[in-house]
DNA sequence: GTACTCAGTATCTAAAGGATACTATCAAAG
DNA sequence: CTTTGATAGTATCCTTTAGATACTGAGTAC
């Protein structure tokens, strides 16, 4: 007897699928990774991560905030202050993302050198 | 002495951040995901995926191939037959994708009711 | 009132993704 | 022979997402 739902991103229409291609956005795991040290305010974010517009940044942090991965605490303070922290989902998705971001550092040279063979041809 | 060049997807212009970039894109995780019980024809990995188009099927295929993480094996028969099929270096990216769908499907629940939760209010 | 900081919006353009129809190849059926 | 059928894609058009850049609102400091 067990009454758990079960999801497989295999299957189309499974909720799991259009969550795991959320998690690969373009900046989802960027921002997640760069939050993993602590929180950080919205200028924080955005000079950490270098390239990103504020525009896409805000609307991959309502996102992620909408999702439950991250907790956004305003502090009425002058200027304003608006904090960004990972929730405990959060905190749980950092793993695996972590070995993304580890795999894609370790294997980065060799897809570089793939790309230029396949550039060649 | 270690003449190893260090990747770190922190810096903004780091090629592994670029790279870990598109490992996220939509269909990417998907196609790689379903290759992983073994090689599949183009038309199969259409029905087994489901809603993706040939058009951005093909494109996340080439864009695989090109960064040698799928091979293309075209096999001179009627009509034309094509395999597609996980390298070595796609193969080892197997484990961290699948990290990030086993994380998809045992929070899917969680994400989704955080969804509502943020849609109420 | 002017200036400054912070956290965003607004507007416009460019790139990516999606729906749908079409093509090339060749073999077997009629 | 002409038609049908399978496979692996292209081509075309349209919508959605991302990027560049400029601007806004709140509020204290001067």
């Amino acid at each position: 007897m067990d009454s758990t739902p079960t999801f497989n991103v295999l299957v189309p229409d499974c909720p799991s699928r259009e969550i795991m291609q959320r998690l690969g956005d373009k900046w989802t795991p960027l921002v997640m990774l760069t939050l993993a040290s602590g929180p950080l305010r919205f200028s924080e974010l955005r000079q950490h991560i270098g390239s990103v517009t504020p525009k896409v940044l805000t609307s991959t942090l309502r996102t992620l905030e909408r999702d439950g991965l991250v907790d956004r605490q305003v502090t009425a303070q002058v200027p304003i202050r608006v904090d960004y922290e990972l929730t405990n989902l959060g905190l749980s998705l950092l793993e695996p993302m972590d070995a993304i971001r580890i795999w894609s550092e370790k294997h980065a040279a060799k897809v570089m050198a793939a790309r230029e063979l396949f550039d060649e041809n």
